[in-house]
RNA sequence: GGGCGCAUAGCUCAGUGGUAGAGCGCUACCUUGACAUGGUAGAGGUCCGCAGUUCGAUACUGCGUGCGCCCA
């Protein structure tokens, strides 16, 4: 006997293990089983499972489950990605805490060690979350973008890209974090508006030469009064890089300036003079129409300098100090750039050349792990040349290949992927992959030392490294490669050569460079899963079925993911191969006032707590009943409240039937029901299986949980074990067998249909309810079967259902008190109505209240009526009513026919309906009027036997 | 500036070229043999505005208004 309630605390824990010690999880070895495959979306080996991973694994985990049970083999590859900068974040703040030796205190080697000890006993946390959501990876092939599998997958991309010409150094502009003291992507700097200030100065003209501006225009915009002046008005959001101001831009049609371009004028505080030059990027009516051009420290600015051959001066230190001993002058050399700033925007007030300060909303570059802001700053790094892997991978989704659902989404992918610019994938890190290239000092045949830059040696270790410079430097030379593994390049050379010492780049690579190949890496490429020896494994399973995903994502992942799977995956003839043939993009989770759930709003619901308060699977249904596509998703706790509901309501549900009697038989047949009821629901549950299979294989998922919980609650619940109780009370017998059996089969079907978004408790009930050869898990989904198609007991059945609606209507309009049992007659019903009336009179009588129920030609004087189809629902109960407000409602009722039929009388009037319109709407139409007219008659009538009171 | 999206019941949102829906909330009634985490019934809508296409538009197109997101 099932006990009262669900236990979903207990339950979810002791079914997770059963799951997984029962090898569900894992894909099936069956060869003609259809591979289905999911790589996770790698999480941060730091994170923590936050609402958007919960709806994110739910969706896989409803997709893997429903083709698991679909008799595919599934695998749904799980792990984490090493997170560069937040990793090495999170051991540093600890060692701060413990007040143990800094990372530069205890060294690369060391600090390294700590982090995977860190790694080992807290990282992954998010992993053992999952399980509390009920994801179903396959935990043994559980994979780290740091295990030495997937490093070496990154040490072959890298080198094979870098022979390719597809990965090469250069120095740039790059988005510099002065906490992390590291280069990072375009991807990892979030733009803010925040309050700033725009500080106008004056540039005074070289030799004291002055030009007439104007200050006052007509409406025209001619301009009617001009003042001399000696200086140029720039204005500028960033005082404290004016030191490396290279020249003043202003717009080439723009005719205030036009008598100073060519001339200079000079930078205060630096004392150089610098050229005044044209050039489209300033917009004359934007501040003074005059900008300071700092190449070296501004984005624009860059590409104004590279165009028009501008000097860069390059200012700050890695900390964004401003150190540079040529440009900046001594009293701010050593000072913060903020510092600087003051002091600059102080001196120049003092000499008079400060015009103004506005206050200004502007955009500042933030690095998103640090929130500092991003100084934009010249450094040599390494590039993937992104627009060139690119191609193919727009192609790809061009050609349908990859197909993104909803189908939108693509624009955001080729916007992006068309305007890709390269990407940086150096990082001035500790914990990453480590840059797999060599430098050595230049040197020419007879062993001197050549000016140059350093000989570079890519290779996929350090002997592979050493073999490629034997080759390169003369016979007689020693090579040998660096012990320490603190030095990066900048060691001093020696004049006279007789053995070079060969040191590894001391960066590391982008941790998405590393998560880019997670498609393929984590299936066992390049070398196969040397544990397991199953390389067969990539050969099945690889490409991936799709990618759910969100769309904040589709730059990092799936875009990054597509261009390495298509360059390094190739098919037997050699044609490359996505990495997915699917992306389904998600919803964002919102709080439920629709803002974006932040730590520092505090809004942030943590899901692990709603599965401890409602249970998993409320949980899981309440994102998936929502996860409607193309729009977000507002979480609200009374929601998740309701779907626990749900379960509640499902657990009742299967406790009446196993009070009842209903055991599963595996040999009852469903097709062979004979009794009306029986037949009905039989075709209920299999229409709700054709719509559910039908939605979860379009991505629909919140059609799909909808037509599970109707088919549940609105349909089994509400009706069929209502309907069913006269049987269940009555007598033994063949048609209460059959009952029961089919109550118990629709039941397991309901138990299958939900497993995929509930996966807790109906695995449980399935186990209670039964004997069970196996697992819910590991069952069947059913086929659609037409066998199970009744349309004619589903007609029976809804005129049965629709009957006591209208009976319990009426009851209640008129105020008959909810327990008084009252007689009801059947007028003007046609034979087939009145065979129906018959054969479901009982629970008629018992669903509406009902003493006697009669049929018979008129109405019987003295009772309320309504319009059934043909016939005519009256009930007797003169001494109840109040004739006034009955003959209101029949009114009411009337008018609102007469309307409907008004409706269409115009439309059939409309000659050009009638022609243009399909014959089968016109024909409707007219059915539709006939059936109107008829209900109209009914209720005229019943208004007449009214007045005879 | 470029791109994407949204506007339907009090709230959150489905949906459809012909007849407007759900959940929650609200109101009334009901401890009826699984379930009060429940049942029954009900109220509540200019489907943002304007124009166009169409026999017919909440839906398709354009414009406008308001809101949100992404990129520069």
């Amino acid at each position: 006997m099932l006990e009262k309630k669900f236990d979903f605390a207990a339950a979810e824990r002791r079914i997770y293990e059963a799951w997984e010690q029962s090898g569900a999880f894992k894909p099936s070895d069956r060869p003609d089983a259809e591979p289905f495959t999911i790589v996770i979306p790698p999480p941060n080996v730091t994170g923590s499972l936050h609402m958007g991973h919960a709806l994110n694994n739910t969706l896989q985990d409803v997709l893997c489950r429903f083709e698991r049970m679909r008799g595919r083999s599934v695998l749904w590859q799980p792990g984490c990605d090493h997170a560069g900068i937040a990793t090495q974040m999170v051991v540093e703040r600890q060692l701060a805490e413990k007040q143990e030796p800094s990372r530069r205190e205890m060294g690369r080697e060391k600090f390294v060690e700590r982090v995977w000890q860190w790694k080992e006993e807290s990282g992954g946390q998010i992993i053992h979350q999952l399980k509390r959501l009920g994801a179903s990876c396959d935990w043994s092939r559980e994979r780290f973008t740091m295990d030495e599998g997937l490093s070496k997958a990154v040490r072959k991309v890298f080198v094979q890209l870098y022979e390719e010409g597809l990965i090469y150094r250069d120095k740039r502009l790059v988005n510099w974090d002065p906490k992390f003291e590291t280069a990072i992507s375009d991807l990892e700097v979030e733009n803010t508006e925040v309050d700033g200030h725009f500080w106008h100065f004056k540039y005074p003209l070289e030799n004291g030469e002055t030009y007439e501006f104007p200050v006052e225009h007509d409406e025209a915009g001619n301009p009617t009064k001009w003042e001399t002046r000696d200086y140029i008005s720039i204005a500028t959001t960033r005082p404290e890089t004016m030191l490396g101001d290279g020249a003043v831009a202003v717009h080439p049609s723009d005719k205030r300036y036009a008598p100073i371009v060519g001339k200079r004028c000079l930078l205060p505080l630096a004392d150089r003079y610098i050229p005044i030059i044209t050039d489209d990027y300033p917009d004359p009516d934007f501040g003074s129409g005059a900008v300071k051009i700092t190449g070296a420290h501004d984005f624009n600015d860059y590409q104004v300098a590279m165009r028009n051959n501008i000097e860069m001066y390059d200012l700050m230190d890695s900390k964004a100090r401003l150190v540079h001993e040529d440009y900046v002058p001594e009293k701010y050399r050593g000072m913060d750039r903020y510092e600087a700033r003051k002091a600059i925007v102080a001196d120049i007030d003092a000499r008079g050349l400060l015009i103004k300060v506005e206050d200004k909303k502007i955009v500042q570059p933030f690095g998103d792990r640090s929130g500092v802001v991003i100084e934009p700053i010249r450094t040599d790094q390494w590039y993937v040349d992104a627009a060139e892997l690119a191609k193919p991978a727009i192609e790809a989704v061009e050609n349908g290949d990859t197909r993104f659902v909803p189908k939108n989404w693509e624009k955001t992918y080729f916007q992006w992927m068309r305007n890709i610019e390269p990407w940086c994938i150096s990082r001035q890190l500790w914990w990453g992959h480590r840059i797999p290239a060599w430098y050595g000092p230049p040197i020419d045949e007879n062993g001197n030392l050549i000016p140059g830059p350093r000989w570079l040696f890519v290779a996929e270790s350090a002997d592979a490294a050493l073999e490629k410079a034997r080759s390169s430097y003369p016979q007689n030379i020693r090579v040998k490669i660096a012990e320490s593994n603190e030095l990066g390049g900048g060691a001093a050379w020696e004049d006279k050569i007789s053995s070079v010492t060969l040191q590894r780049d001391s960066d590391v690579l982008d941790t998405w460079f590393s998560s880019a190949l997670w498609p393929f890496s984590t299936l066992g490429w390049p070398e196969g899963d040397a544990v397991r020896q199953d390389y067969s494994i990539l050969a099945r399973h690889y490409p991936t079925s799709v990618l759910v995903t969100a769309h904040d994502i589709i730059f990092f992942w799936v875009a990054r993911m597509m261009m390495m799977g298509l360059h390094f995956m190739k098919d037997e003839s050699g044609v490359p191969e996505v990495p997915f043939k699917d992306v389904y993009i998600h919803a964002l989770v919102l709080d439920e006032n629709g803002q974006k759930m932040s730590k520092s709003k505090g809004n942030v619901i943590d899901p692990l707590l709603l599965i401890d308060k409602y249970g998993a699977d409320a949980l899981r249904f309440t994102l998936v009943a929502q996860a409607a596509q193309g729009r977000n998703i507002r979480l609200s706790e009374q929601r998740v409240e309701g779907y626990r509901n749900f379960c509640t309501k499902l657990w009742n549900a299967a406790r009446f039937c196993e009070m009842n009697g209903c055991v599963r038989d595996n040999v009852f047949d469903p097709s062979t029901v004979e009794v009306t009821l029986n037949k009905w629901i039989v075709h209920e549950a299999a229409a709700c299986a054709k719509t559910v299979t039908r939605e979860l294989e379009a991505y629909r998922f919140n059609e799909a949980a909808g037509a599970i919980y109707r088919f549940t609650w609105n349909v089994f619940c509400d009706w069929s074990l209502e309907l069913v109780k006269p049987t269940f009370m009555g007598e033994e017998g063949a048609q209460k067998h059959e009952t029961q059996q089919t109550l118990a089969w629709a039941l397991d079907r309901i138990l299958v249909l939900l497993h995929p978004f509930m996966p807790f408790i109906t695995e449980e009930l399935w186990g209670d309810l039964a004997k069970r050869k196996s697992g819910l898990i590991q069952n069947a989904w059913p086929d659609a079967d037409e066998a199970l198609d009744n349309l004619e007991a589903a007609s029976e059945m809804d005129w049965v259902v629709r009957l006591i609606t209208s009976i319990r209507s009426l009851r209640a309009e008129m105020n008959v008190p909810a327990g008084a049992k009252i007689p009801m007659v059947l007028v003007g019903a046609n034979d087939v109505s009145s065979a129906r009336l018959s054969a479901h009179k009982v629970v008629i009588a018992r669903l509406a209240r009902l003493t006697d129920v009669t049929t018979d030609r008129d109405s019987p004087k003295g009772a309320v009526q309504t319009v059934h189809d043909e016939a005519t629902v009256a009930l007797p109960i003169a001494d109840v009513i109040d004739v006034g407000e009955e003959q209101a409602r029949l009114e009411k009722e009337i008018a609102k026919v007469v309307g409907e039929i008004t409706g269409i009388d115009k439309k059939l009037a409309n000659k050009k309906f009638v022609e243009r319109a399909p014959a089968s709407v016109v024909e409707e139409q007219k059915t539709r009027r006939v059936d109107f007219e008829e209900q109209c008659e009914k209720f005229e009538k019943a208004l007449q036997r009214l007045k005879e009171l």
